[in-house]
DNA sequence: GACCCGCATTGATTTAAATCAACCAACCCT
DNA sequence: AGGGTTGGTTGATTTAAATCAATGCGGGTC
């Protein structure tokens, strides 16, 4: 559990590993130099909660490297995971002053924060970051309404092979893989932190896990490396057009 | 069913119902009258399907009056929506050339439409307008998010409770109805579509309300008009924090 | 008035997933 | 090497909601 901290962050804009995907995306040069001088960096470690639902939110930022799940609780416990951050989303909502969500550390990651003062200034002055946000904003909002389809009405078993599918389909975006051949990928999640991202218990998750490997959707090292040999196959099993709308 | 059109239109920006919560909220009046010139207003009838899922979008829109639901359906019928349009709210994607959800008209409705190609370049010369669609797909989004919790976790009984609560409050804010007293609304949704929003069977719906209005959670005057003697009674039947944070 | 028709309700039965309950296997400590 | 902890699996039973099936009702129309 040791940290070696400010080492591996990167200190430069120009080298950013999600310079391309985040919301600087759009941002000229000369902008971004804006971006460098108020920009400051956090890393956290697995498990820790970044943000408490309710709390003043004093700053915004995107996500460097890892992986944090944006949840809501109820009162006698119940959670539903409502957002996956994945590297180069974007963390807060400028304009808004508490925050409306648990954030929590899945990995050990890094942020690239800004104080949200002068982020909305700049934003102000900016429009290629507004362009960019409401860019990705949009997106998240097409991705929620795809998961309230997979909540509303699909069985356990559809849910399972859904998010099998999301998860494959990122990484393959992230990492630039090719399009052929079976899919490996890392599950990212716990059993329970899927529970919570699909609405079931985890009893349920874990033995469709297994029904799906059982039926040959799925094959698994360990218990969460993840072979997809036939993508068409699964997303059968998601209930999805299997029309293989593969990538972007 | 006899229409009459254009009569009941609004034809000047300045004296539209919907001006300061549409997506036109923040423009000065140099900018409307630009959008002036380049809009146009359609109307349709309650059941019609505004637009198909993957069809080609030429325009974007707010809803002036009536509503719409945005529906997603899987090959087998089953279908859930994802979004209730109410007047104000905001109808396409700029950046998108075809639907991703279907729209239906529940209502006799009017739209105030833009063809795609000028919106896009008036937003980009316009920052007013982008960042008010911003700001309104960021509440769309918290919207989703909720929803979200609701589908993935609540009861049949708390999910019914929470539309009501939605509604309510909508309504509420809508027709600036002052708090205190009894809250009374018309479901602008029939039981299926009720079911549809909601993941449940129409069945489960009828049961439910039922169940609310012996247990005095609400009075029914027909099918439709509904009464809520306590707020904050609901709300605690909705699973939310009873609050009350009532109001916007 | 008699007949539909679309919506809604209510009842009986089935079923998918939750709940309750053991048990397993890595991994981590000192 | 032993004991604890965390995350995962698997089995037995219960339960909330779905499904299957009548029946009710208000508003049109012929």
């Amino acid at each position: 559990m040791l940290k070696e901290k400010a080492s591996i962050i990167p200190h430069e804009c120009g080298d950013c590993p999600i310079r391309h995907r985040a919301v600087c995306a759009r941002c000229e040069s000369d902008e971004l130099e804006v971006l460098d001088q108020i920009k400051y960096y956090r890393s956290y470690e697995s498990g820790q909660t970044l943000i408490w639902s309710g709390d003043p939110m004093d700053f915004v930022g995107s996500v460097v490297s890892g992986i944090a799940t944006l949840t809501q609780t109820m009162e006698d416990g119940r959670t539903q995971m409502v957002g996956l951050l994945l590297p180069s989303d974007f963390v807060g909502r400028p304009g808004r002053n508490s925050a409306a969500y648990d954030v929590v550390a899945v990995t050990d990651m890094v942020m690239c924060c800004f104080r949200k003062k002068p982020f909305e200034e700049m934003m102000a002055r900016t429009p290629h970051i507004a362009q960019r946000l409401l860019e990705m904003t949009l997106d998240e909002l097409d991705a929620a309404r795809e998961w309230m389809l997979v909540l509303g009405r699909k069985t356990a078993r559809e849910k399972i092979a859904s998010l099998m599918a999301i998860i494959a389909r990122r990484d393959a975006t992230l990492n630039m893989n090719g399009t052929r051949g079976p899919l490996v990928f890392d599950l990212p999640l716990t059993r329970e932190a899927m529970a919570d991202y699909l609405g079931l218990t985890l009893e349920t998750v874990s033995r469709q896990v297994s029904a799906l490997k059982k039926d040959g959707v799925i094959e698994l090292e360990g218990k969460r490396r993840v072979t997809v040999p036939d993508f068409n196959r699964l997303l059968e099993e998601a209930g999805d057009d299997s029309d293989g709308g593969m990538l972007i």
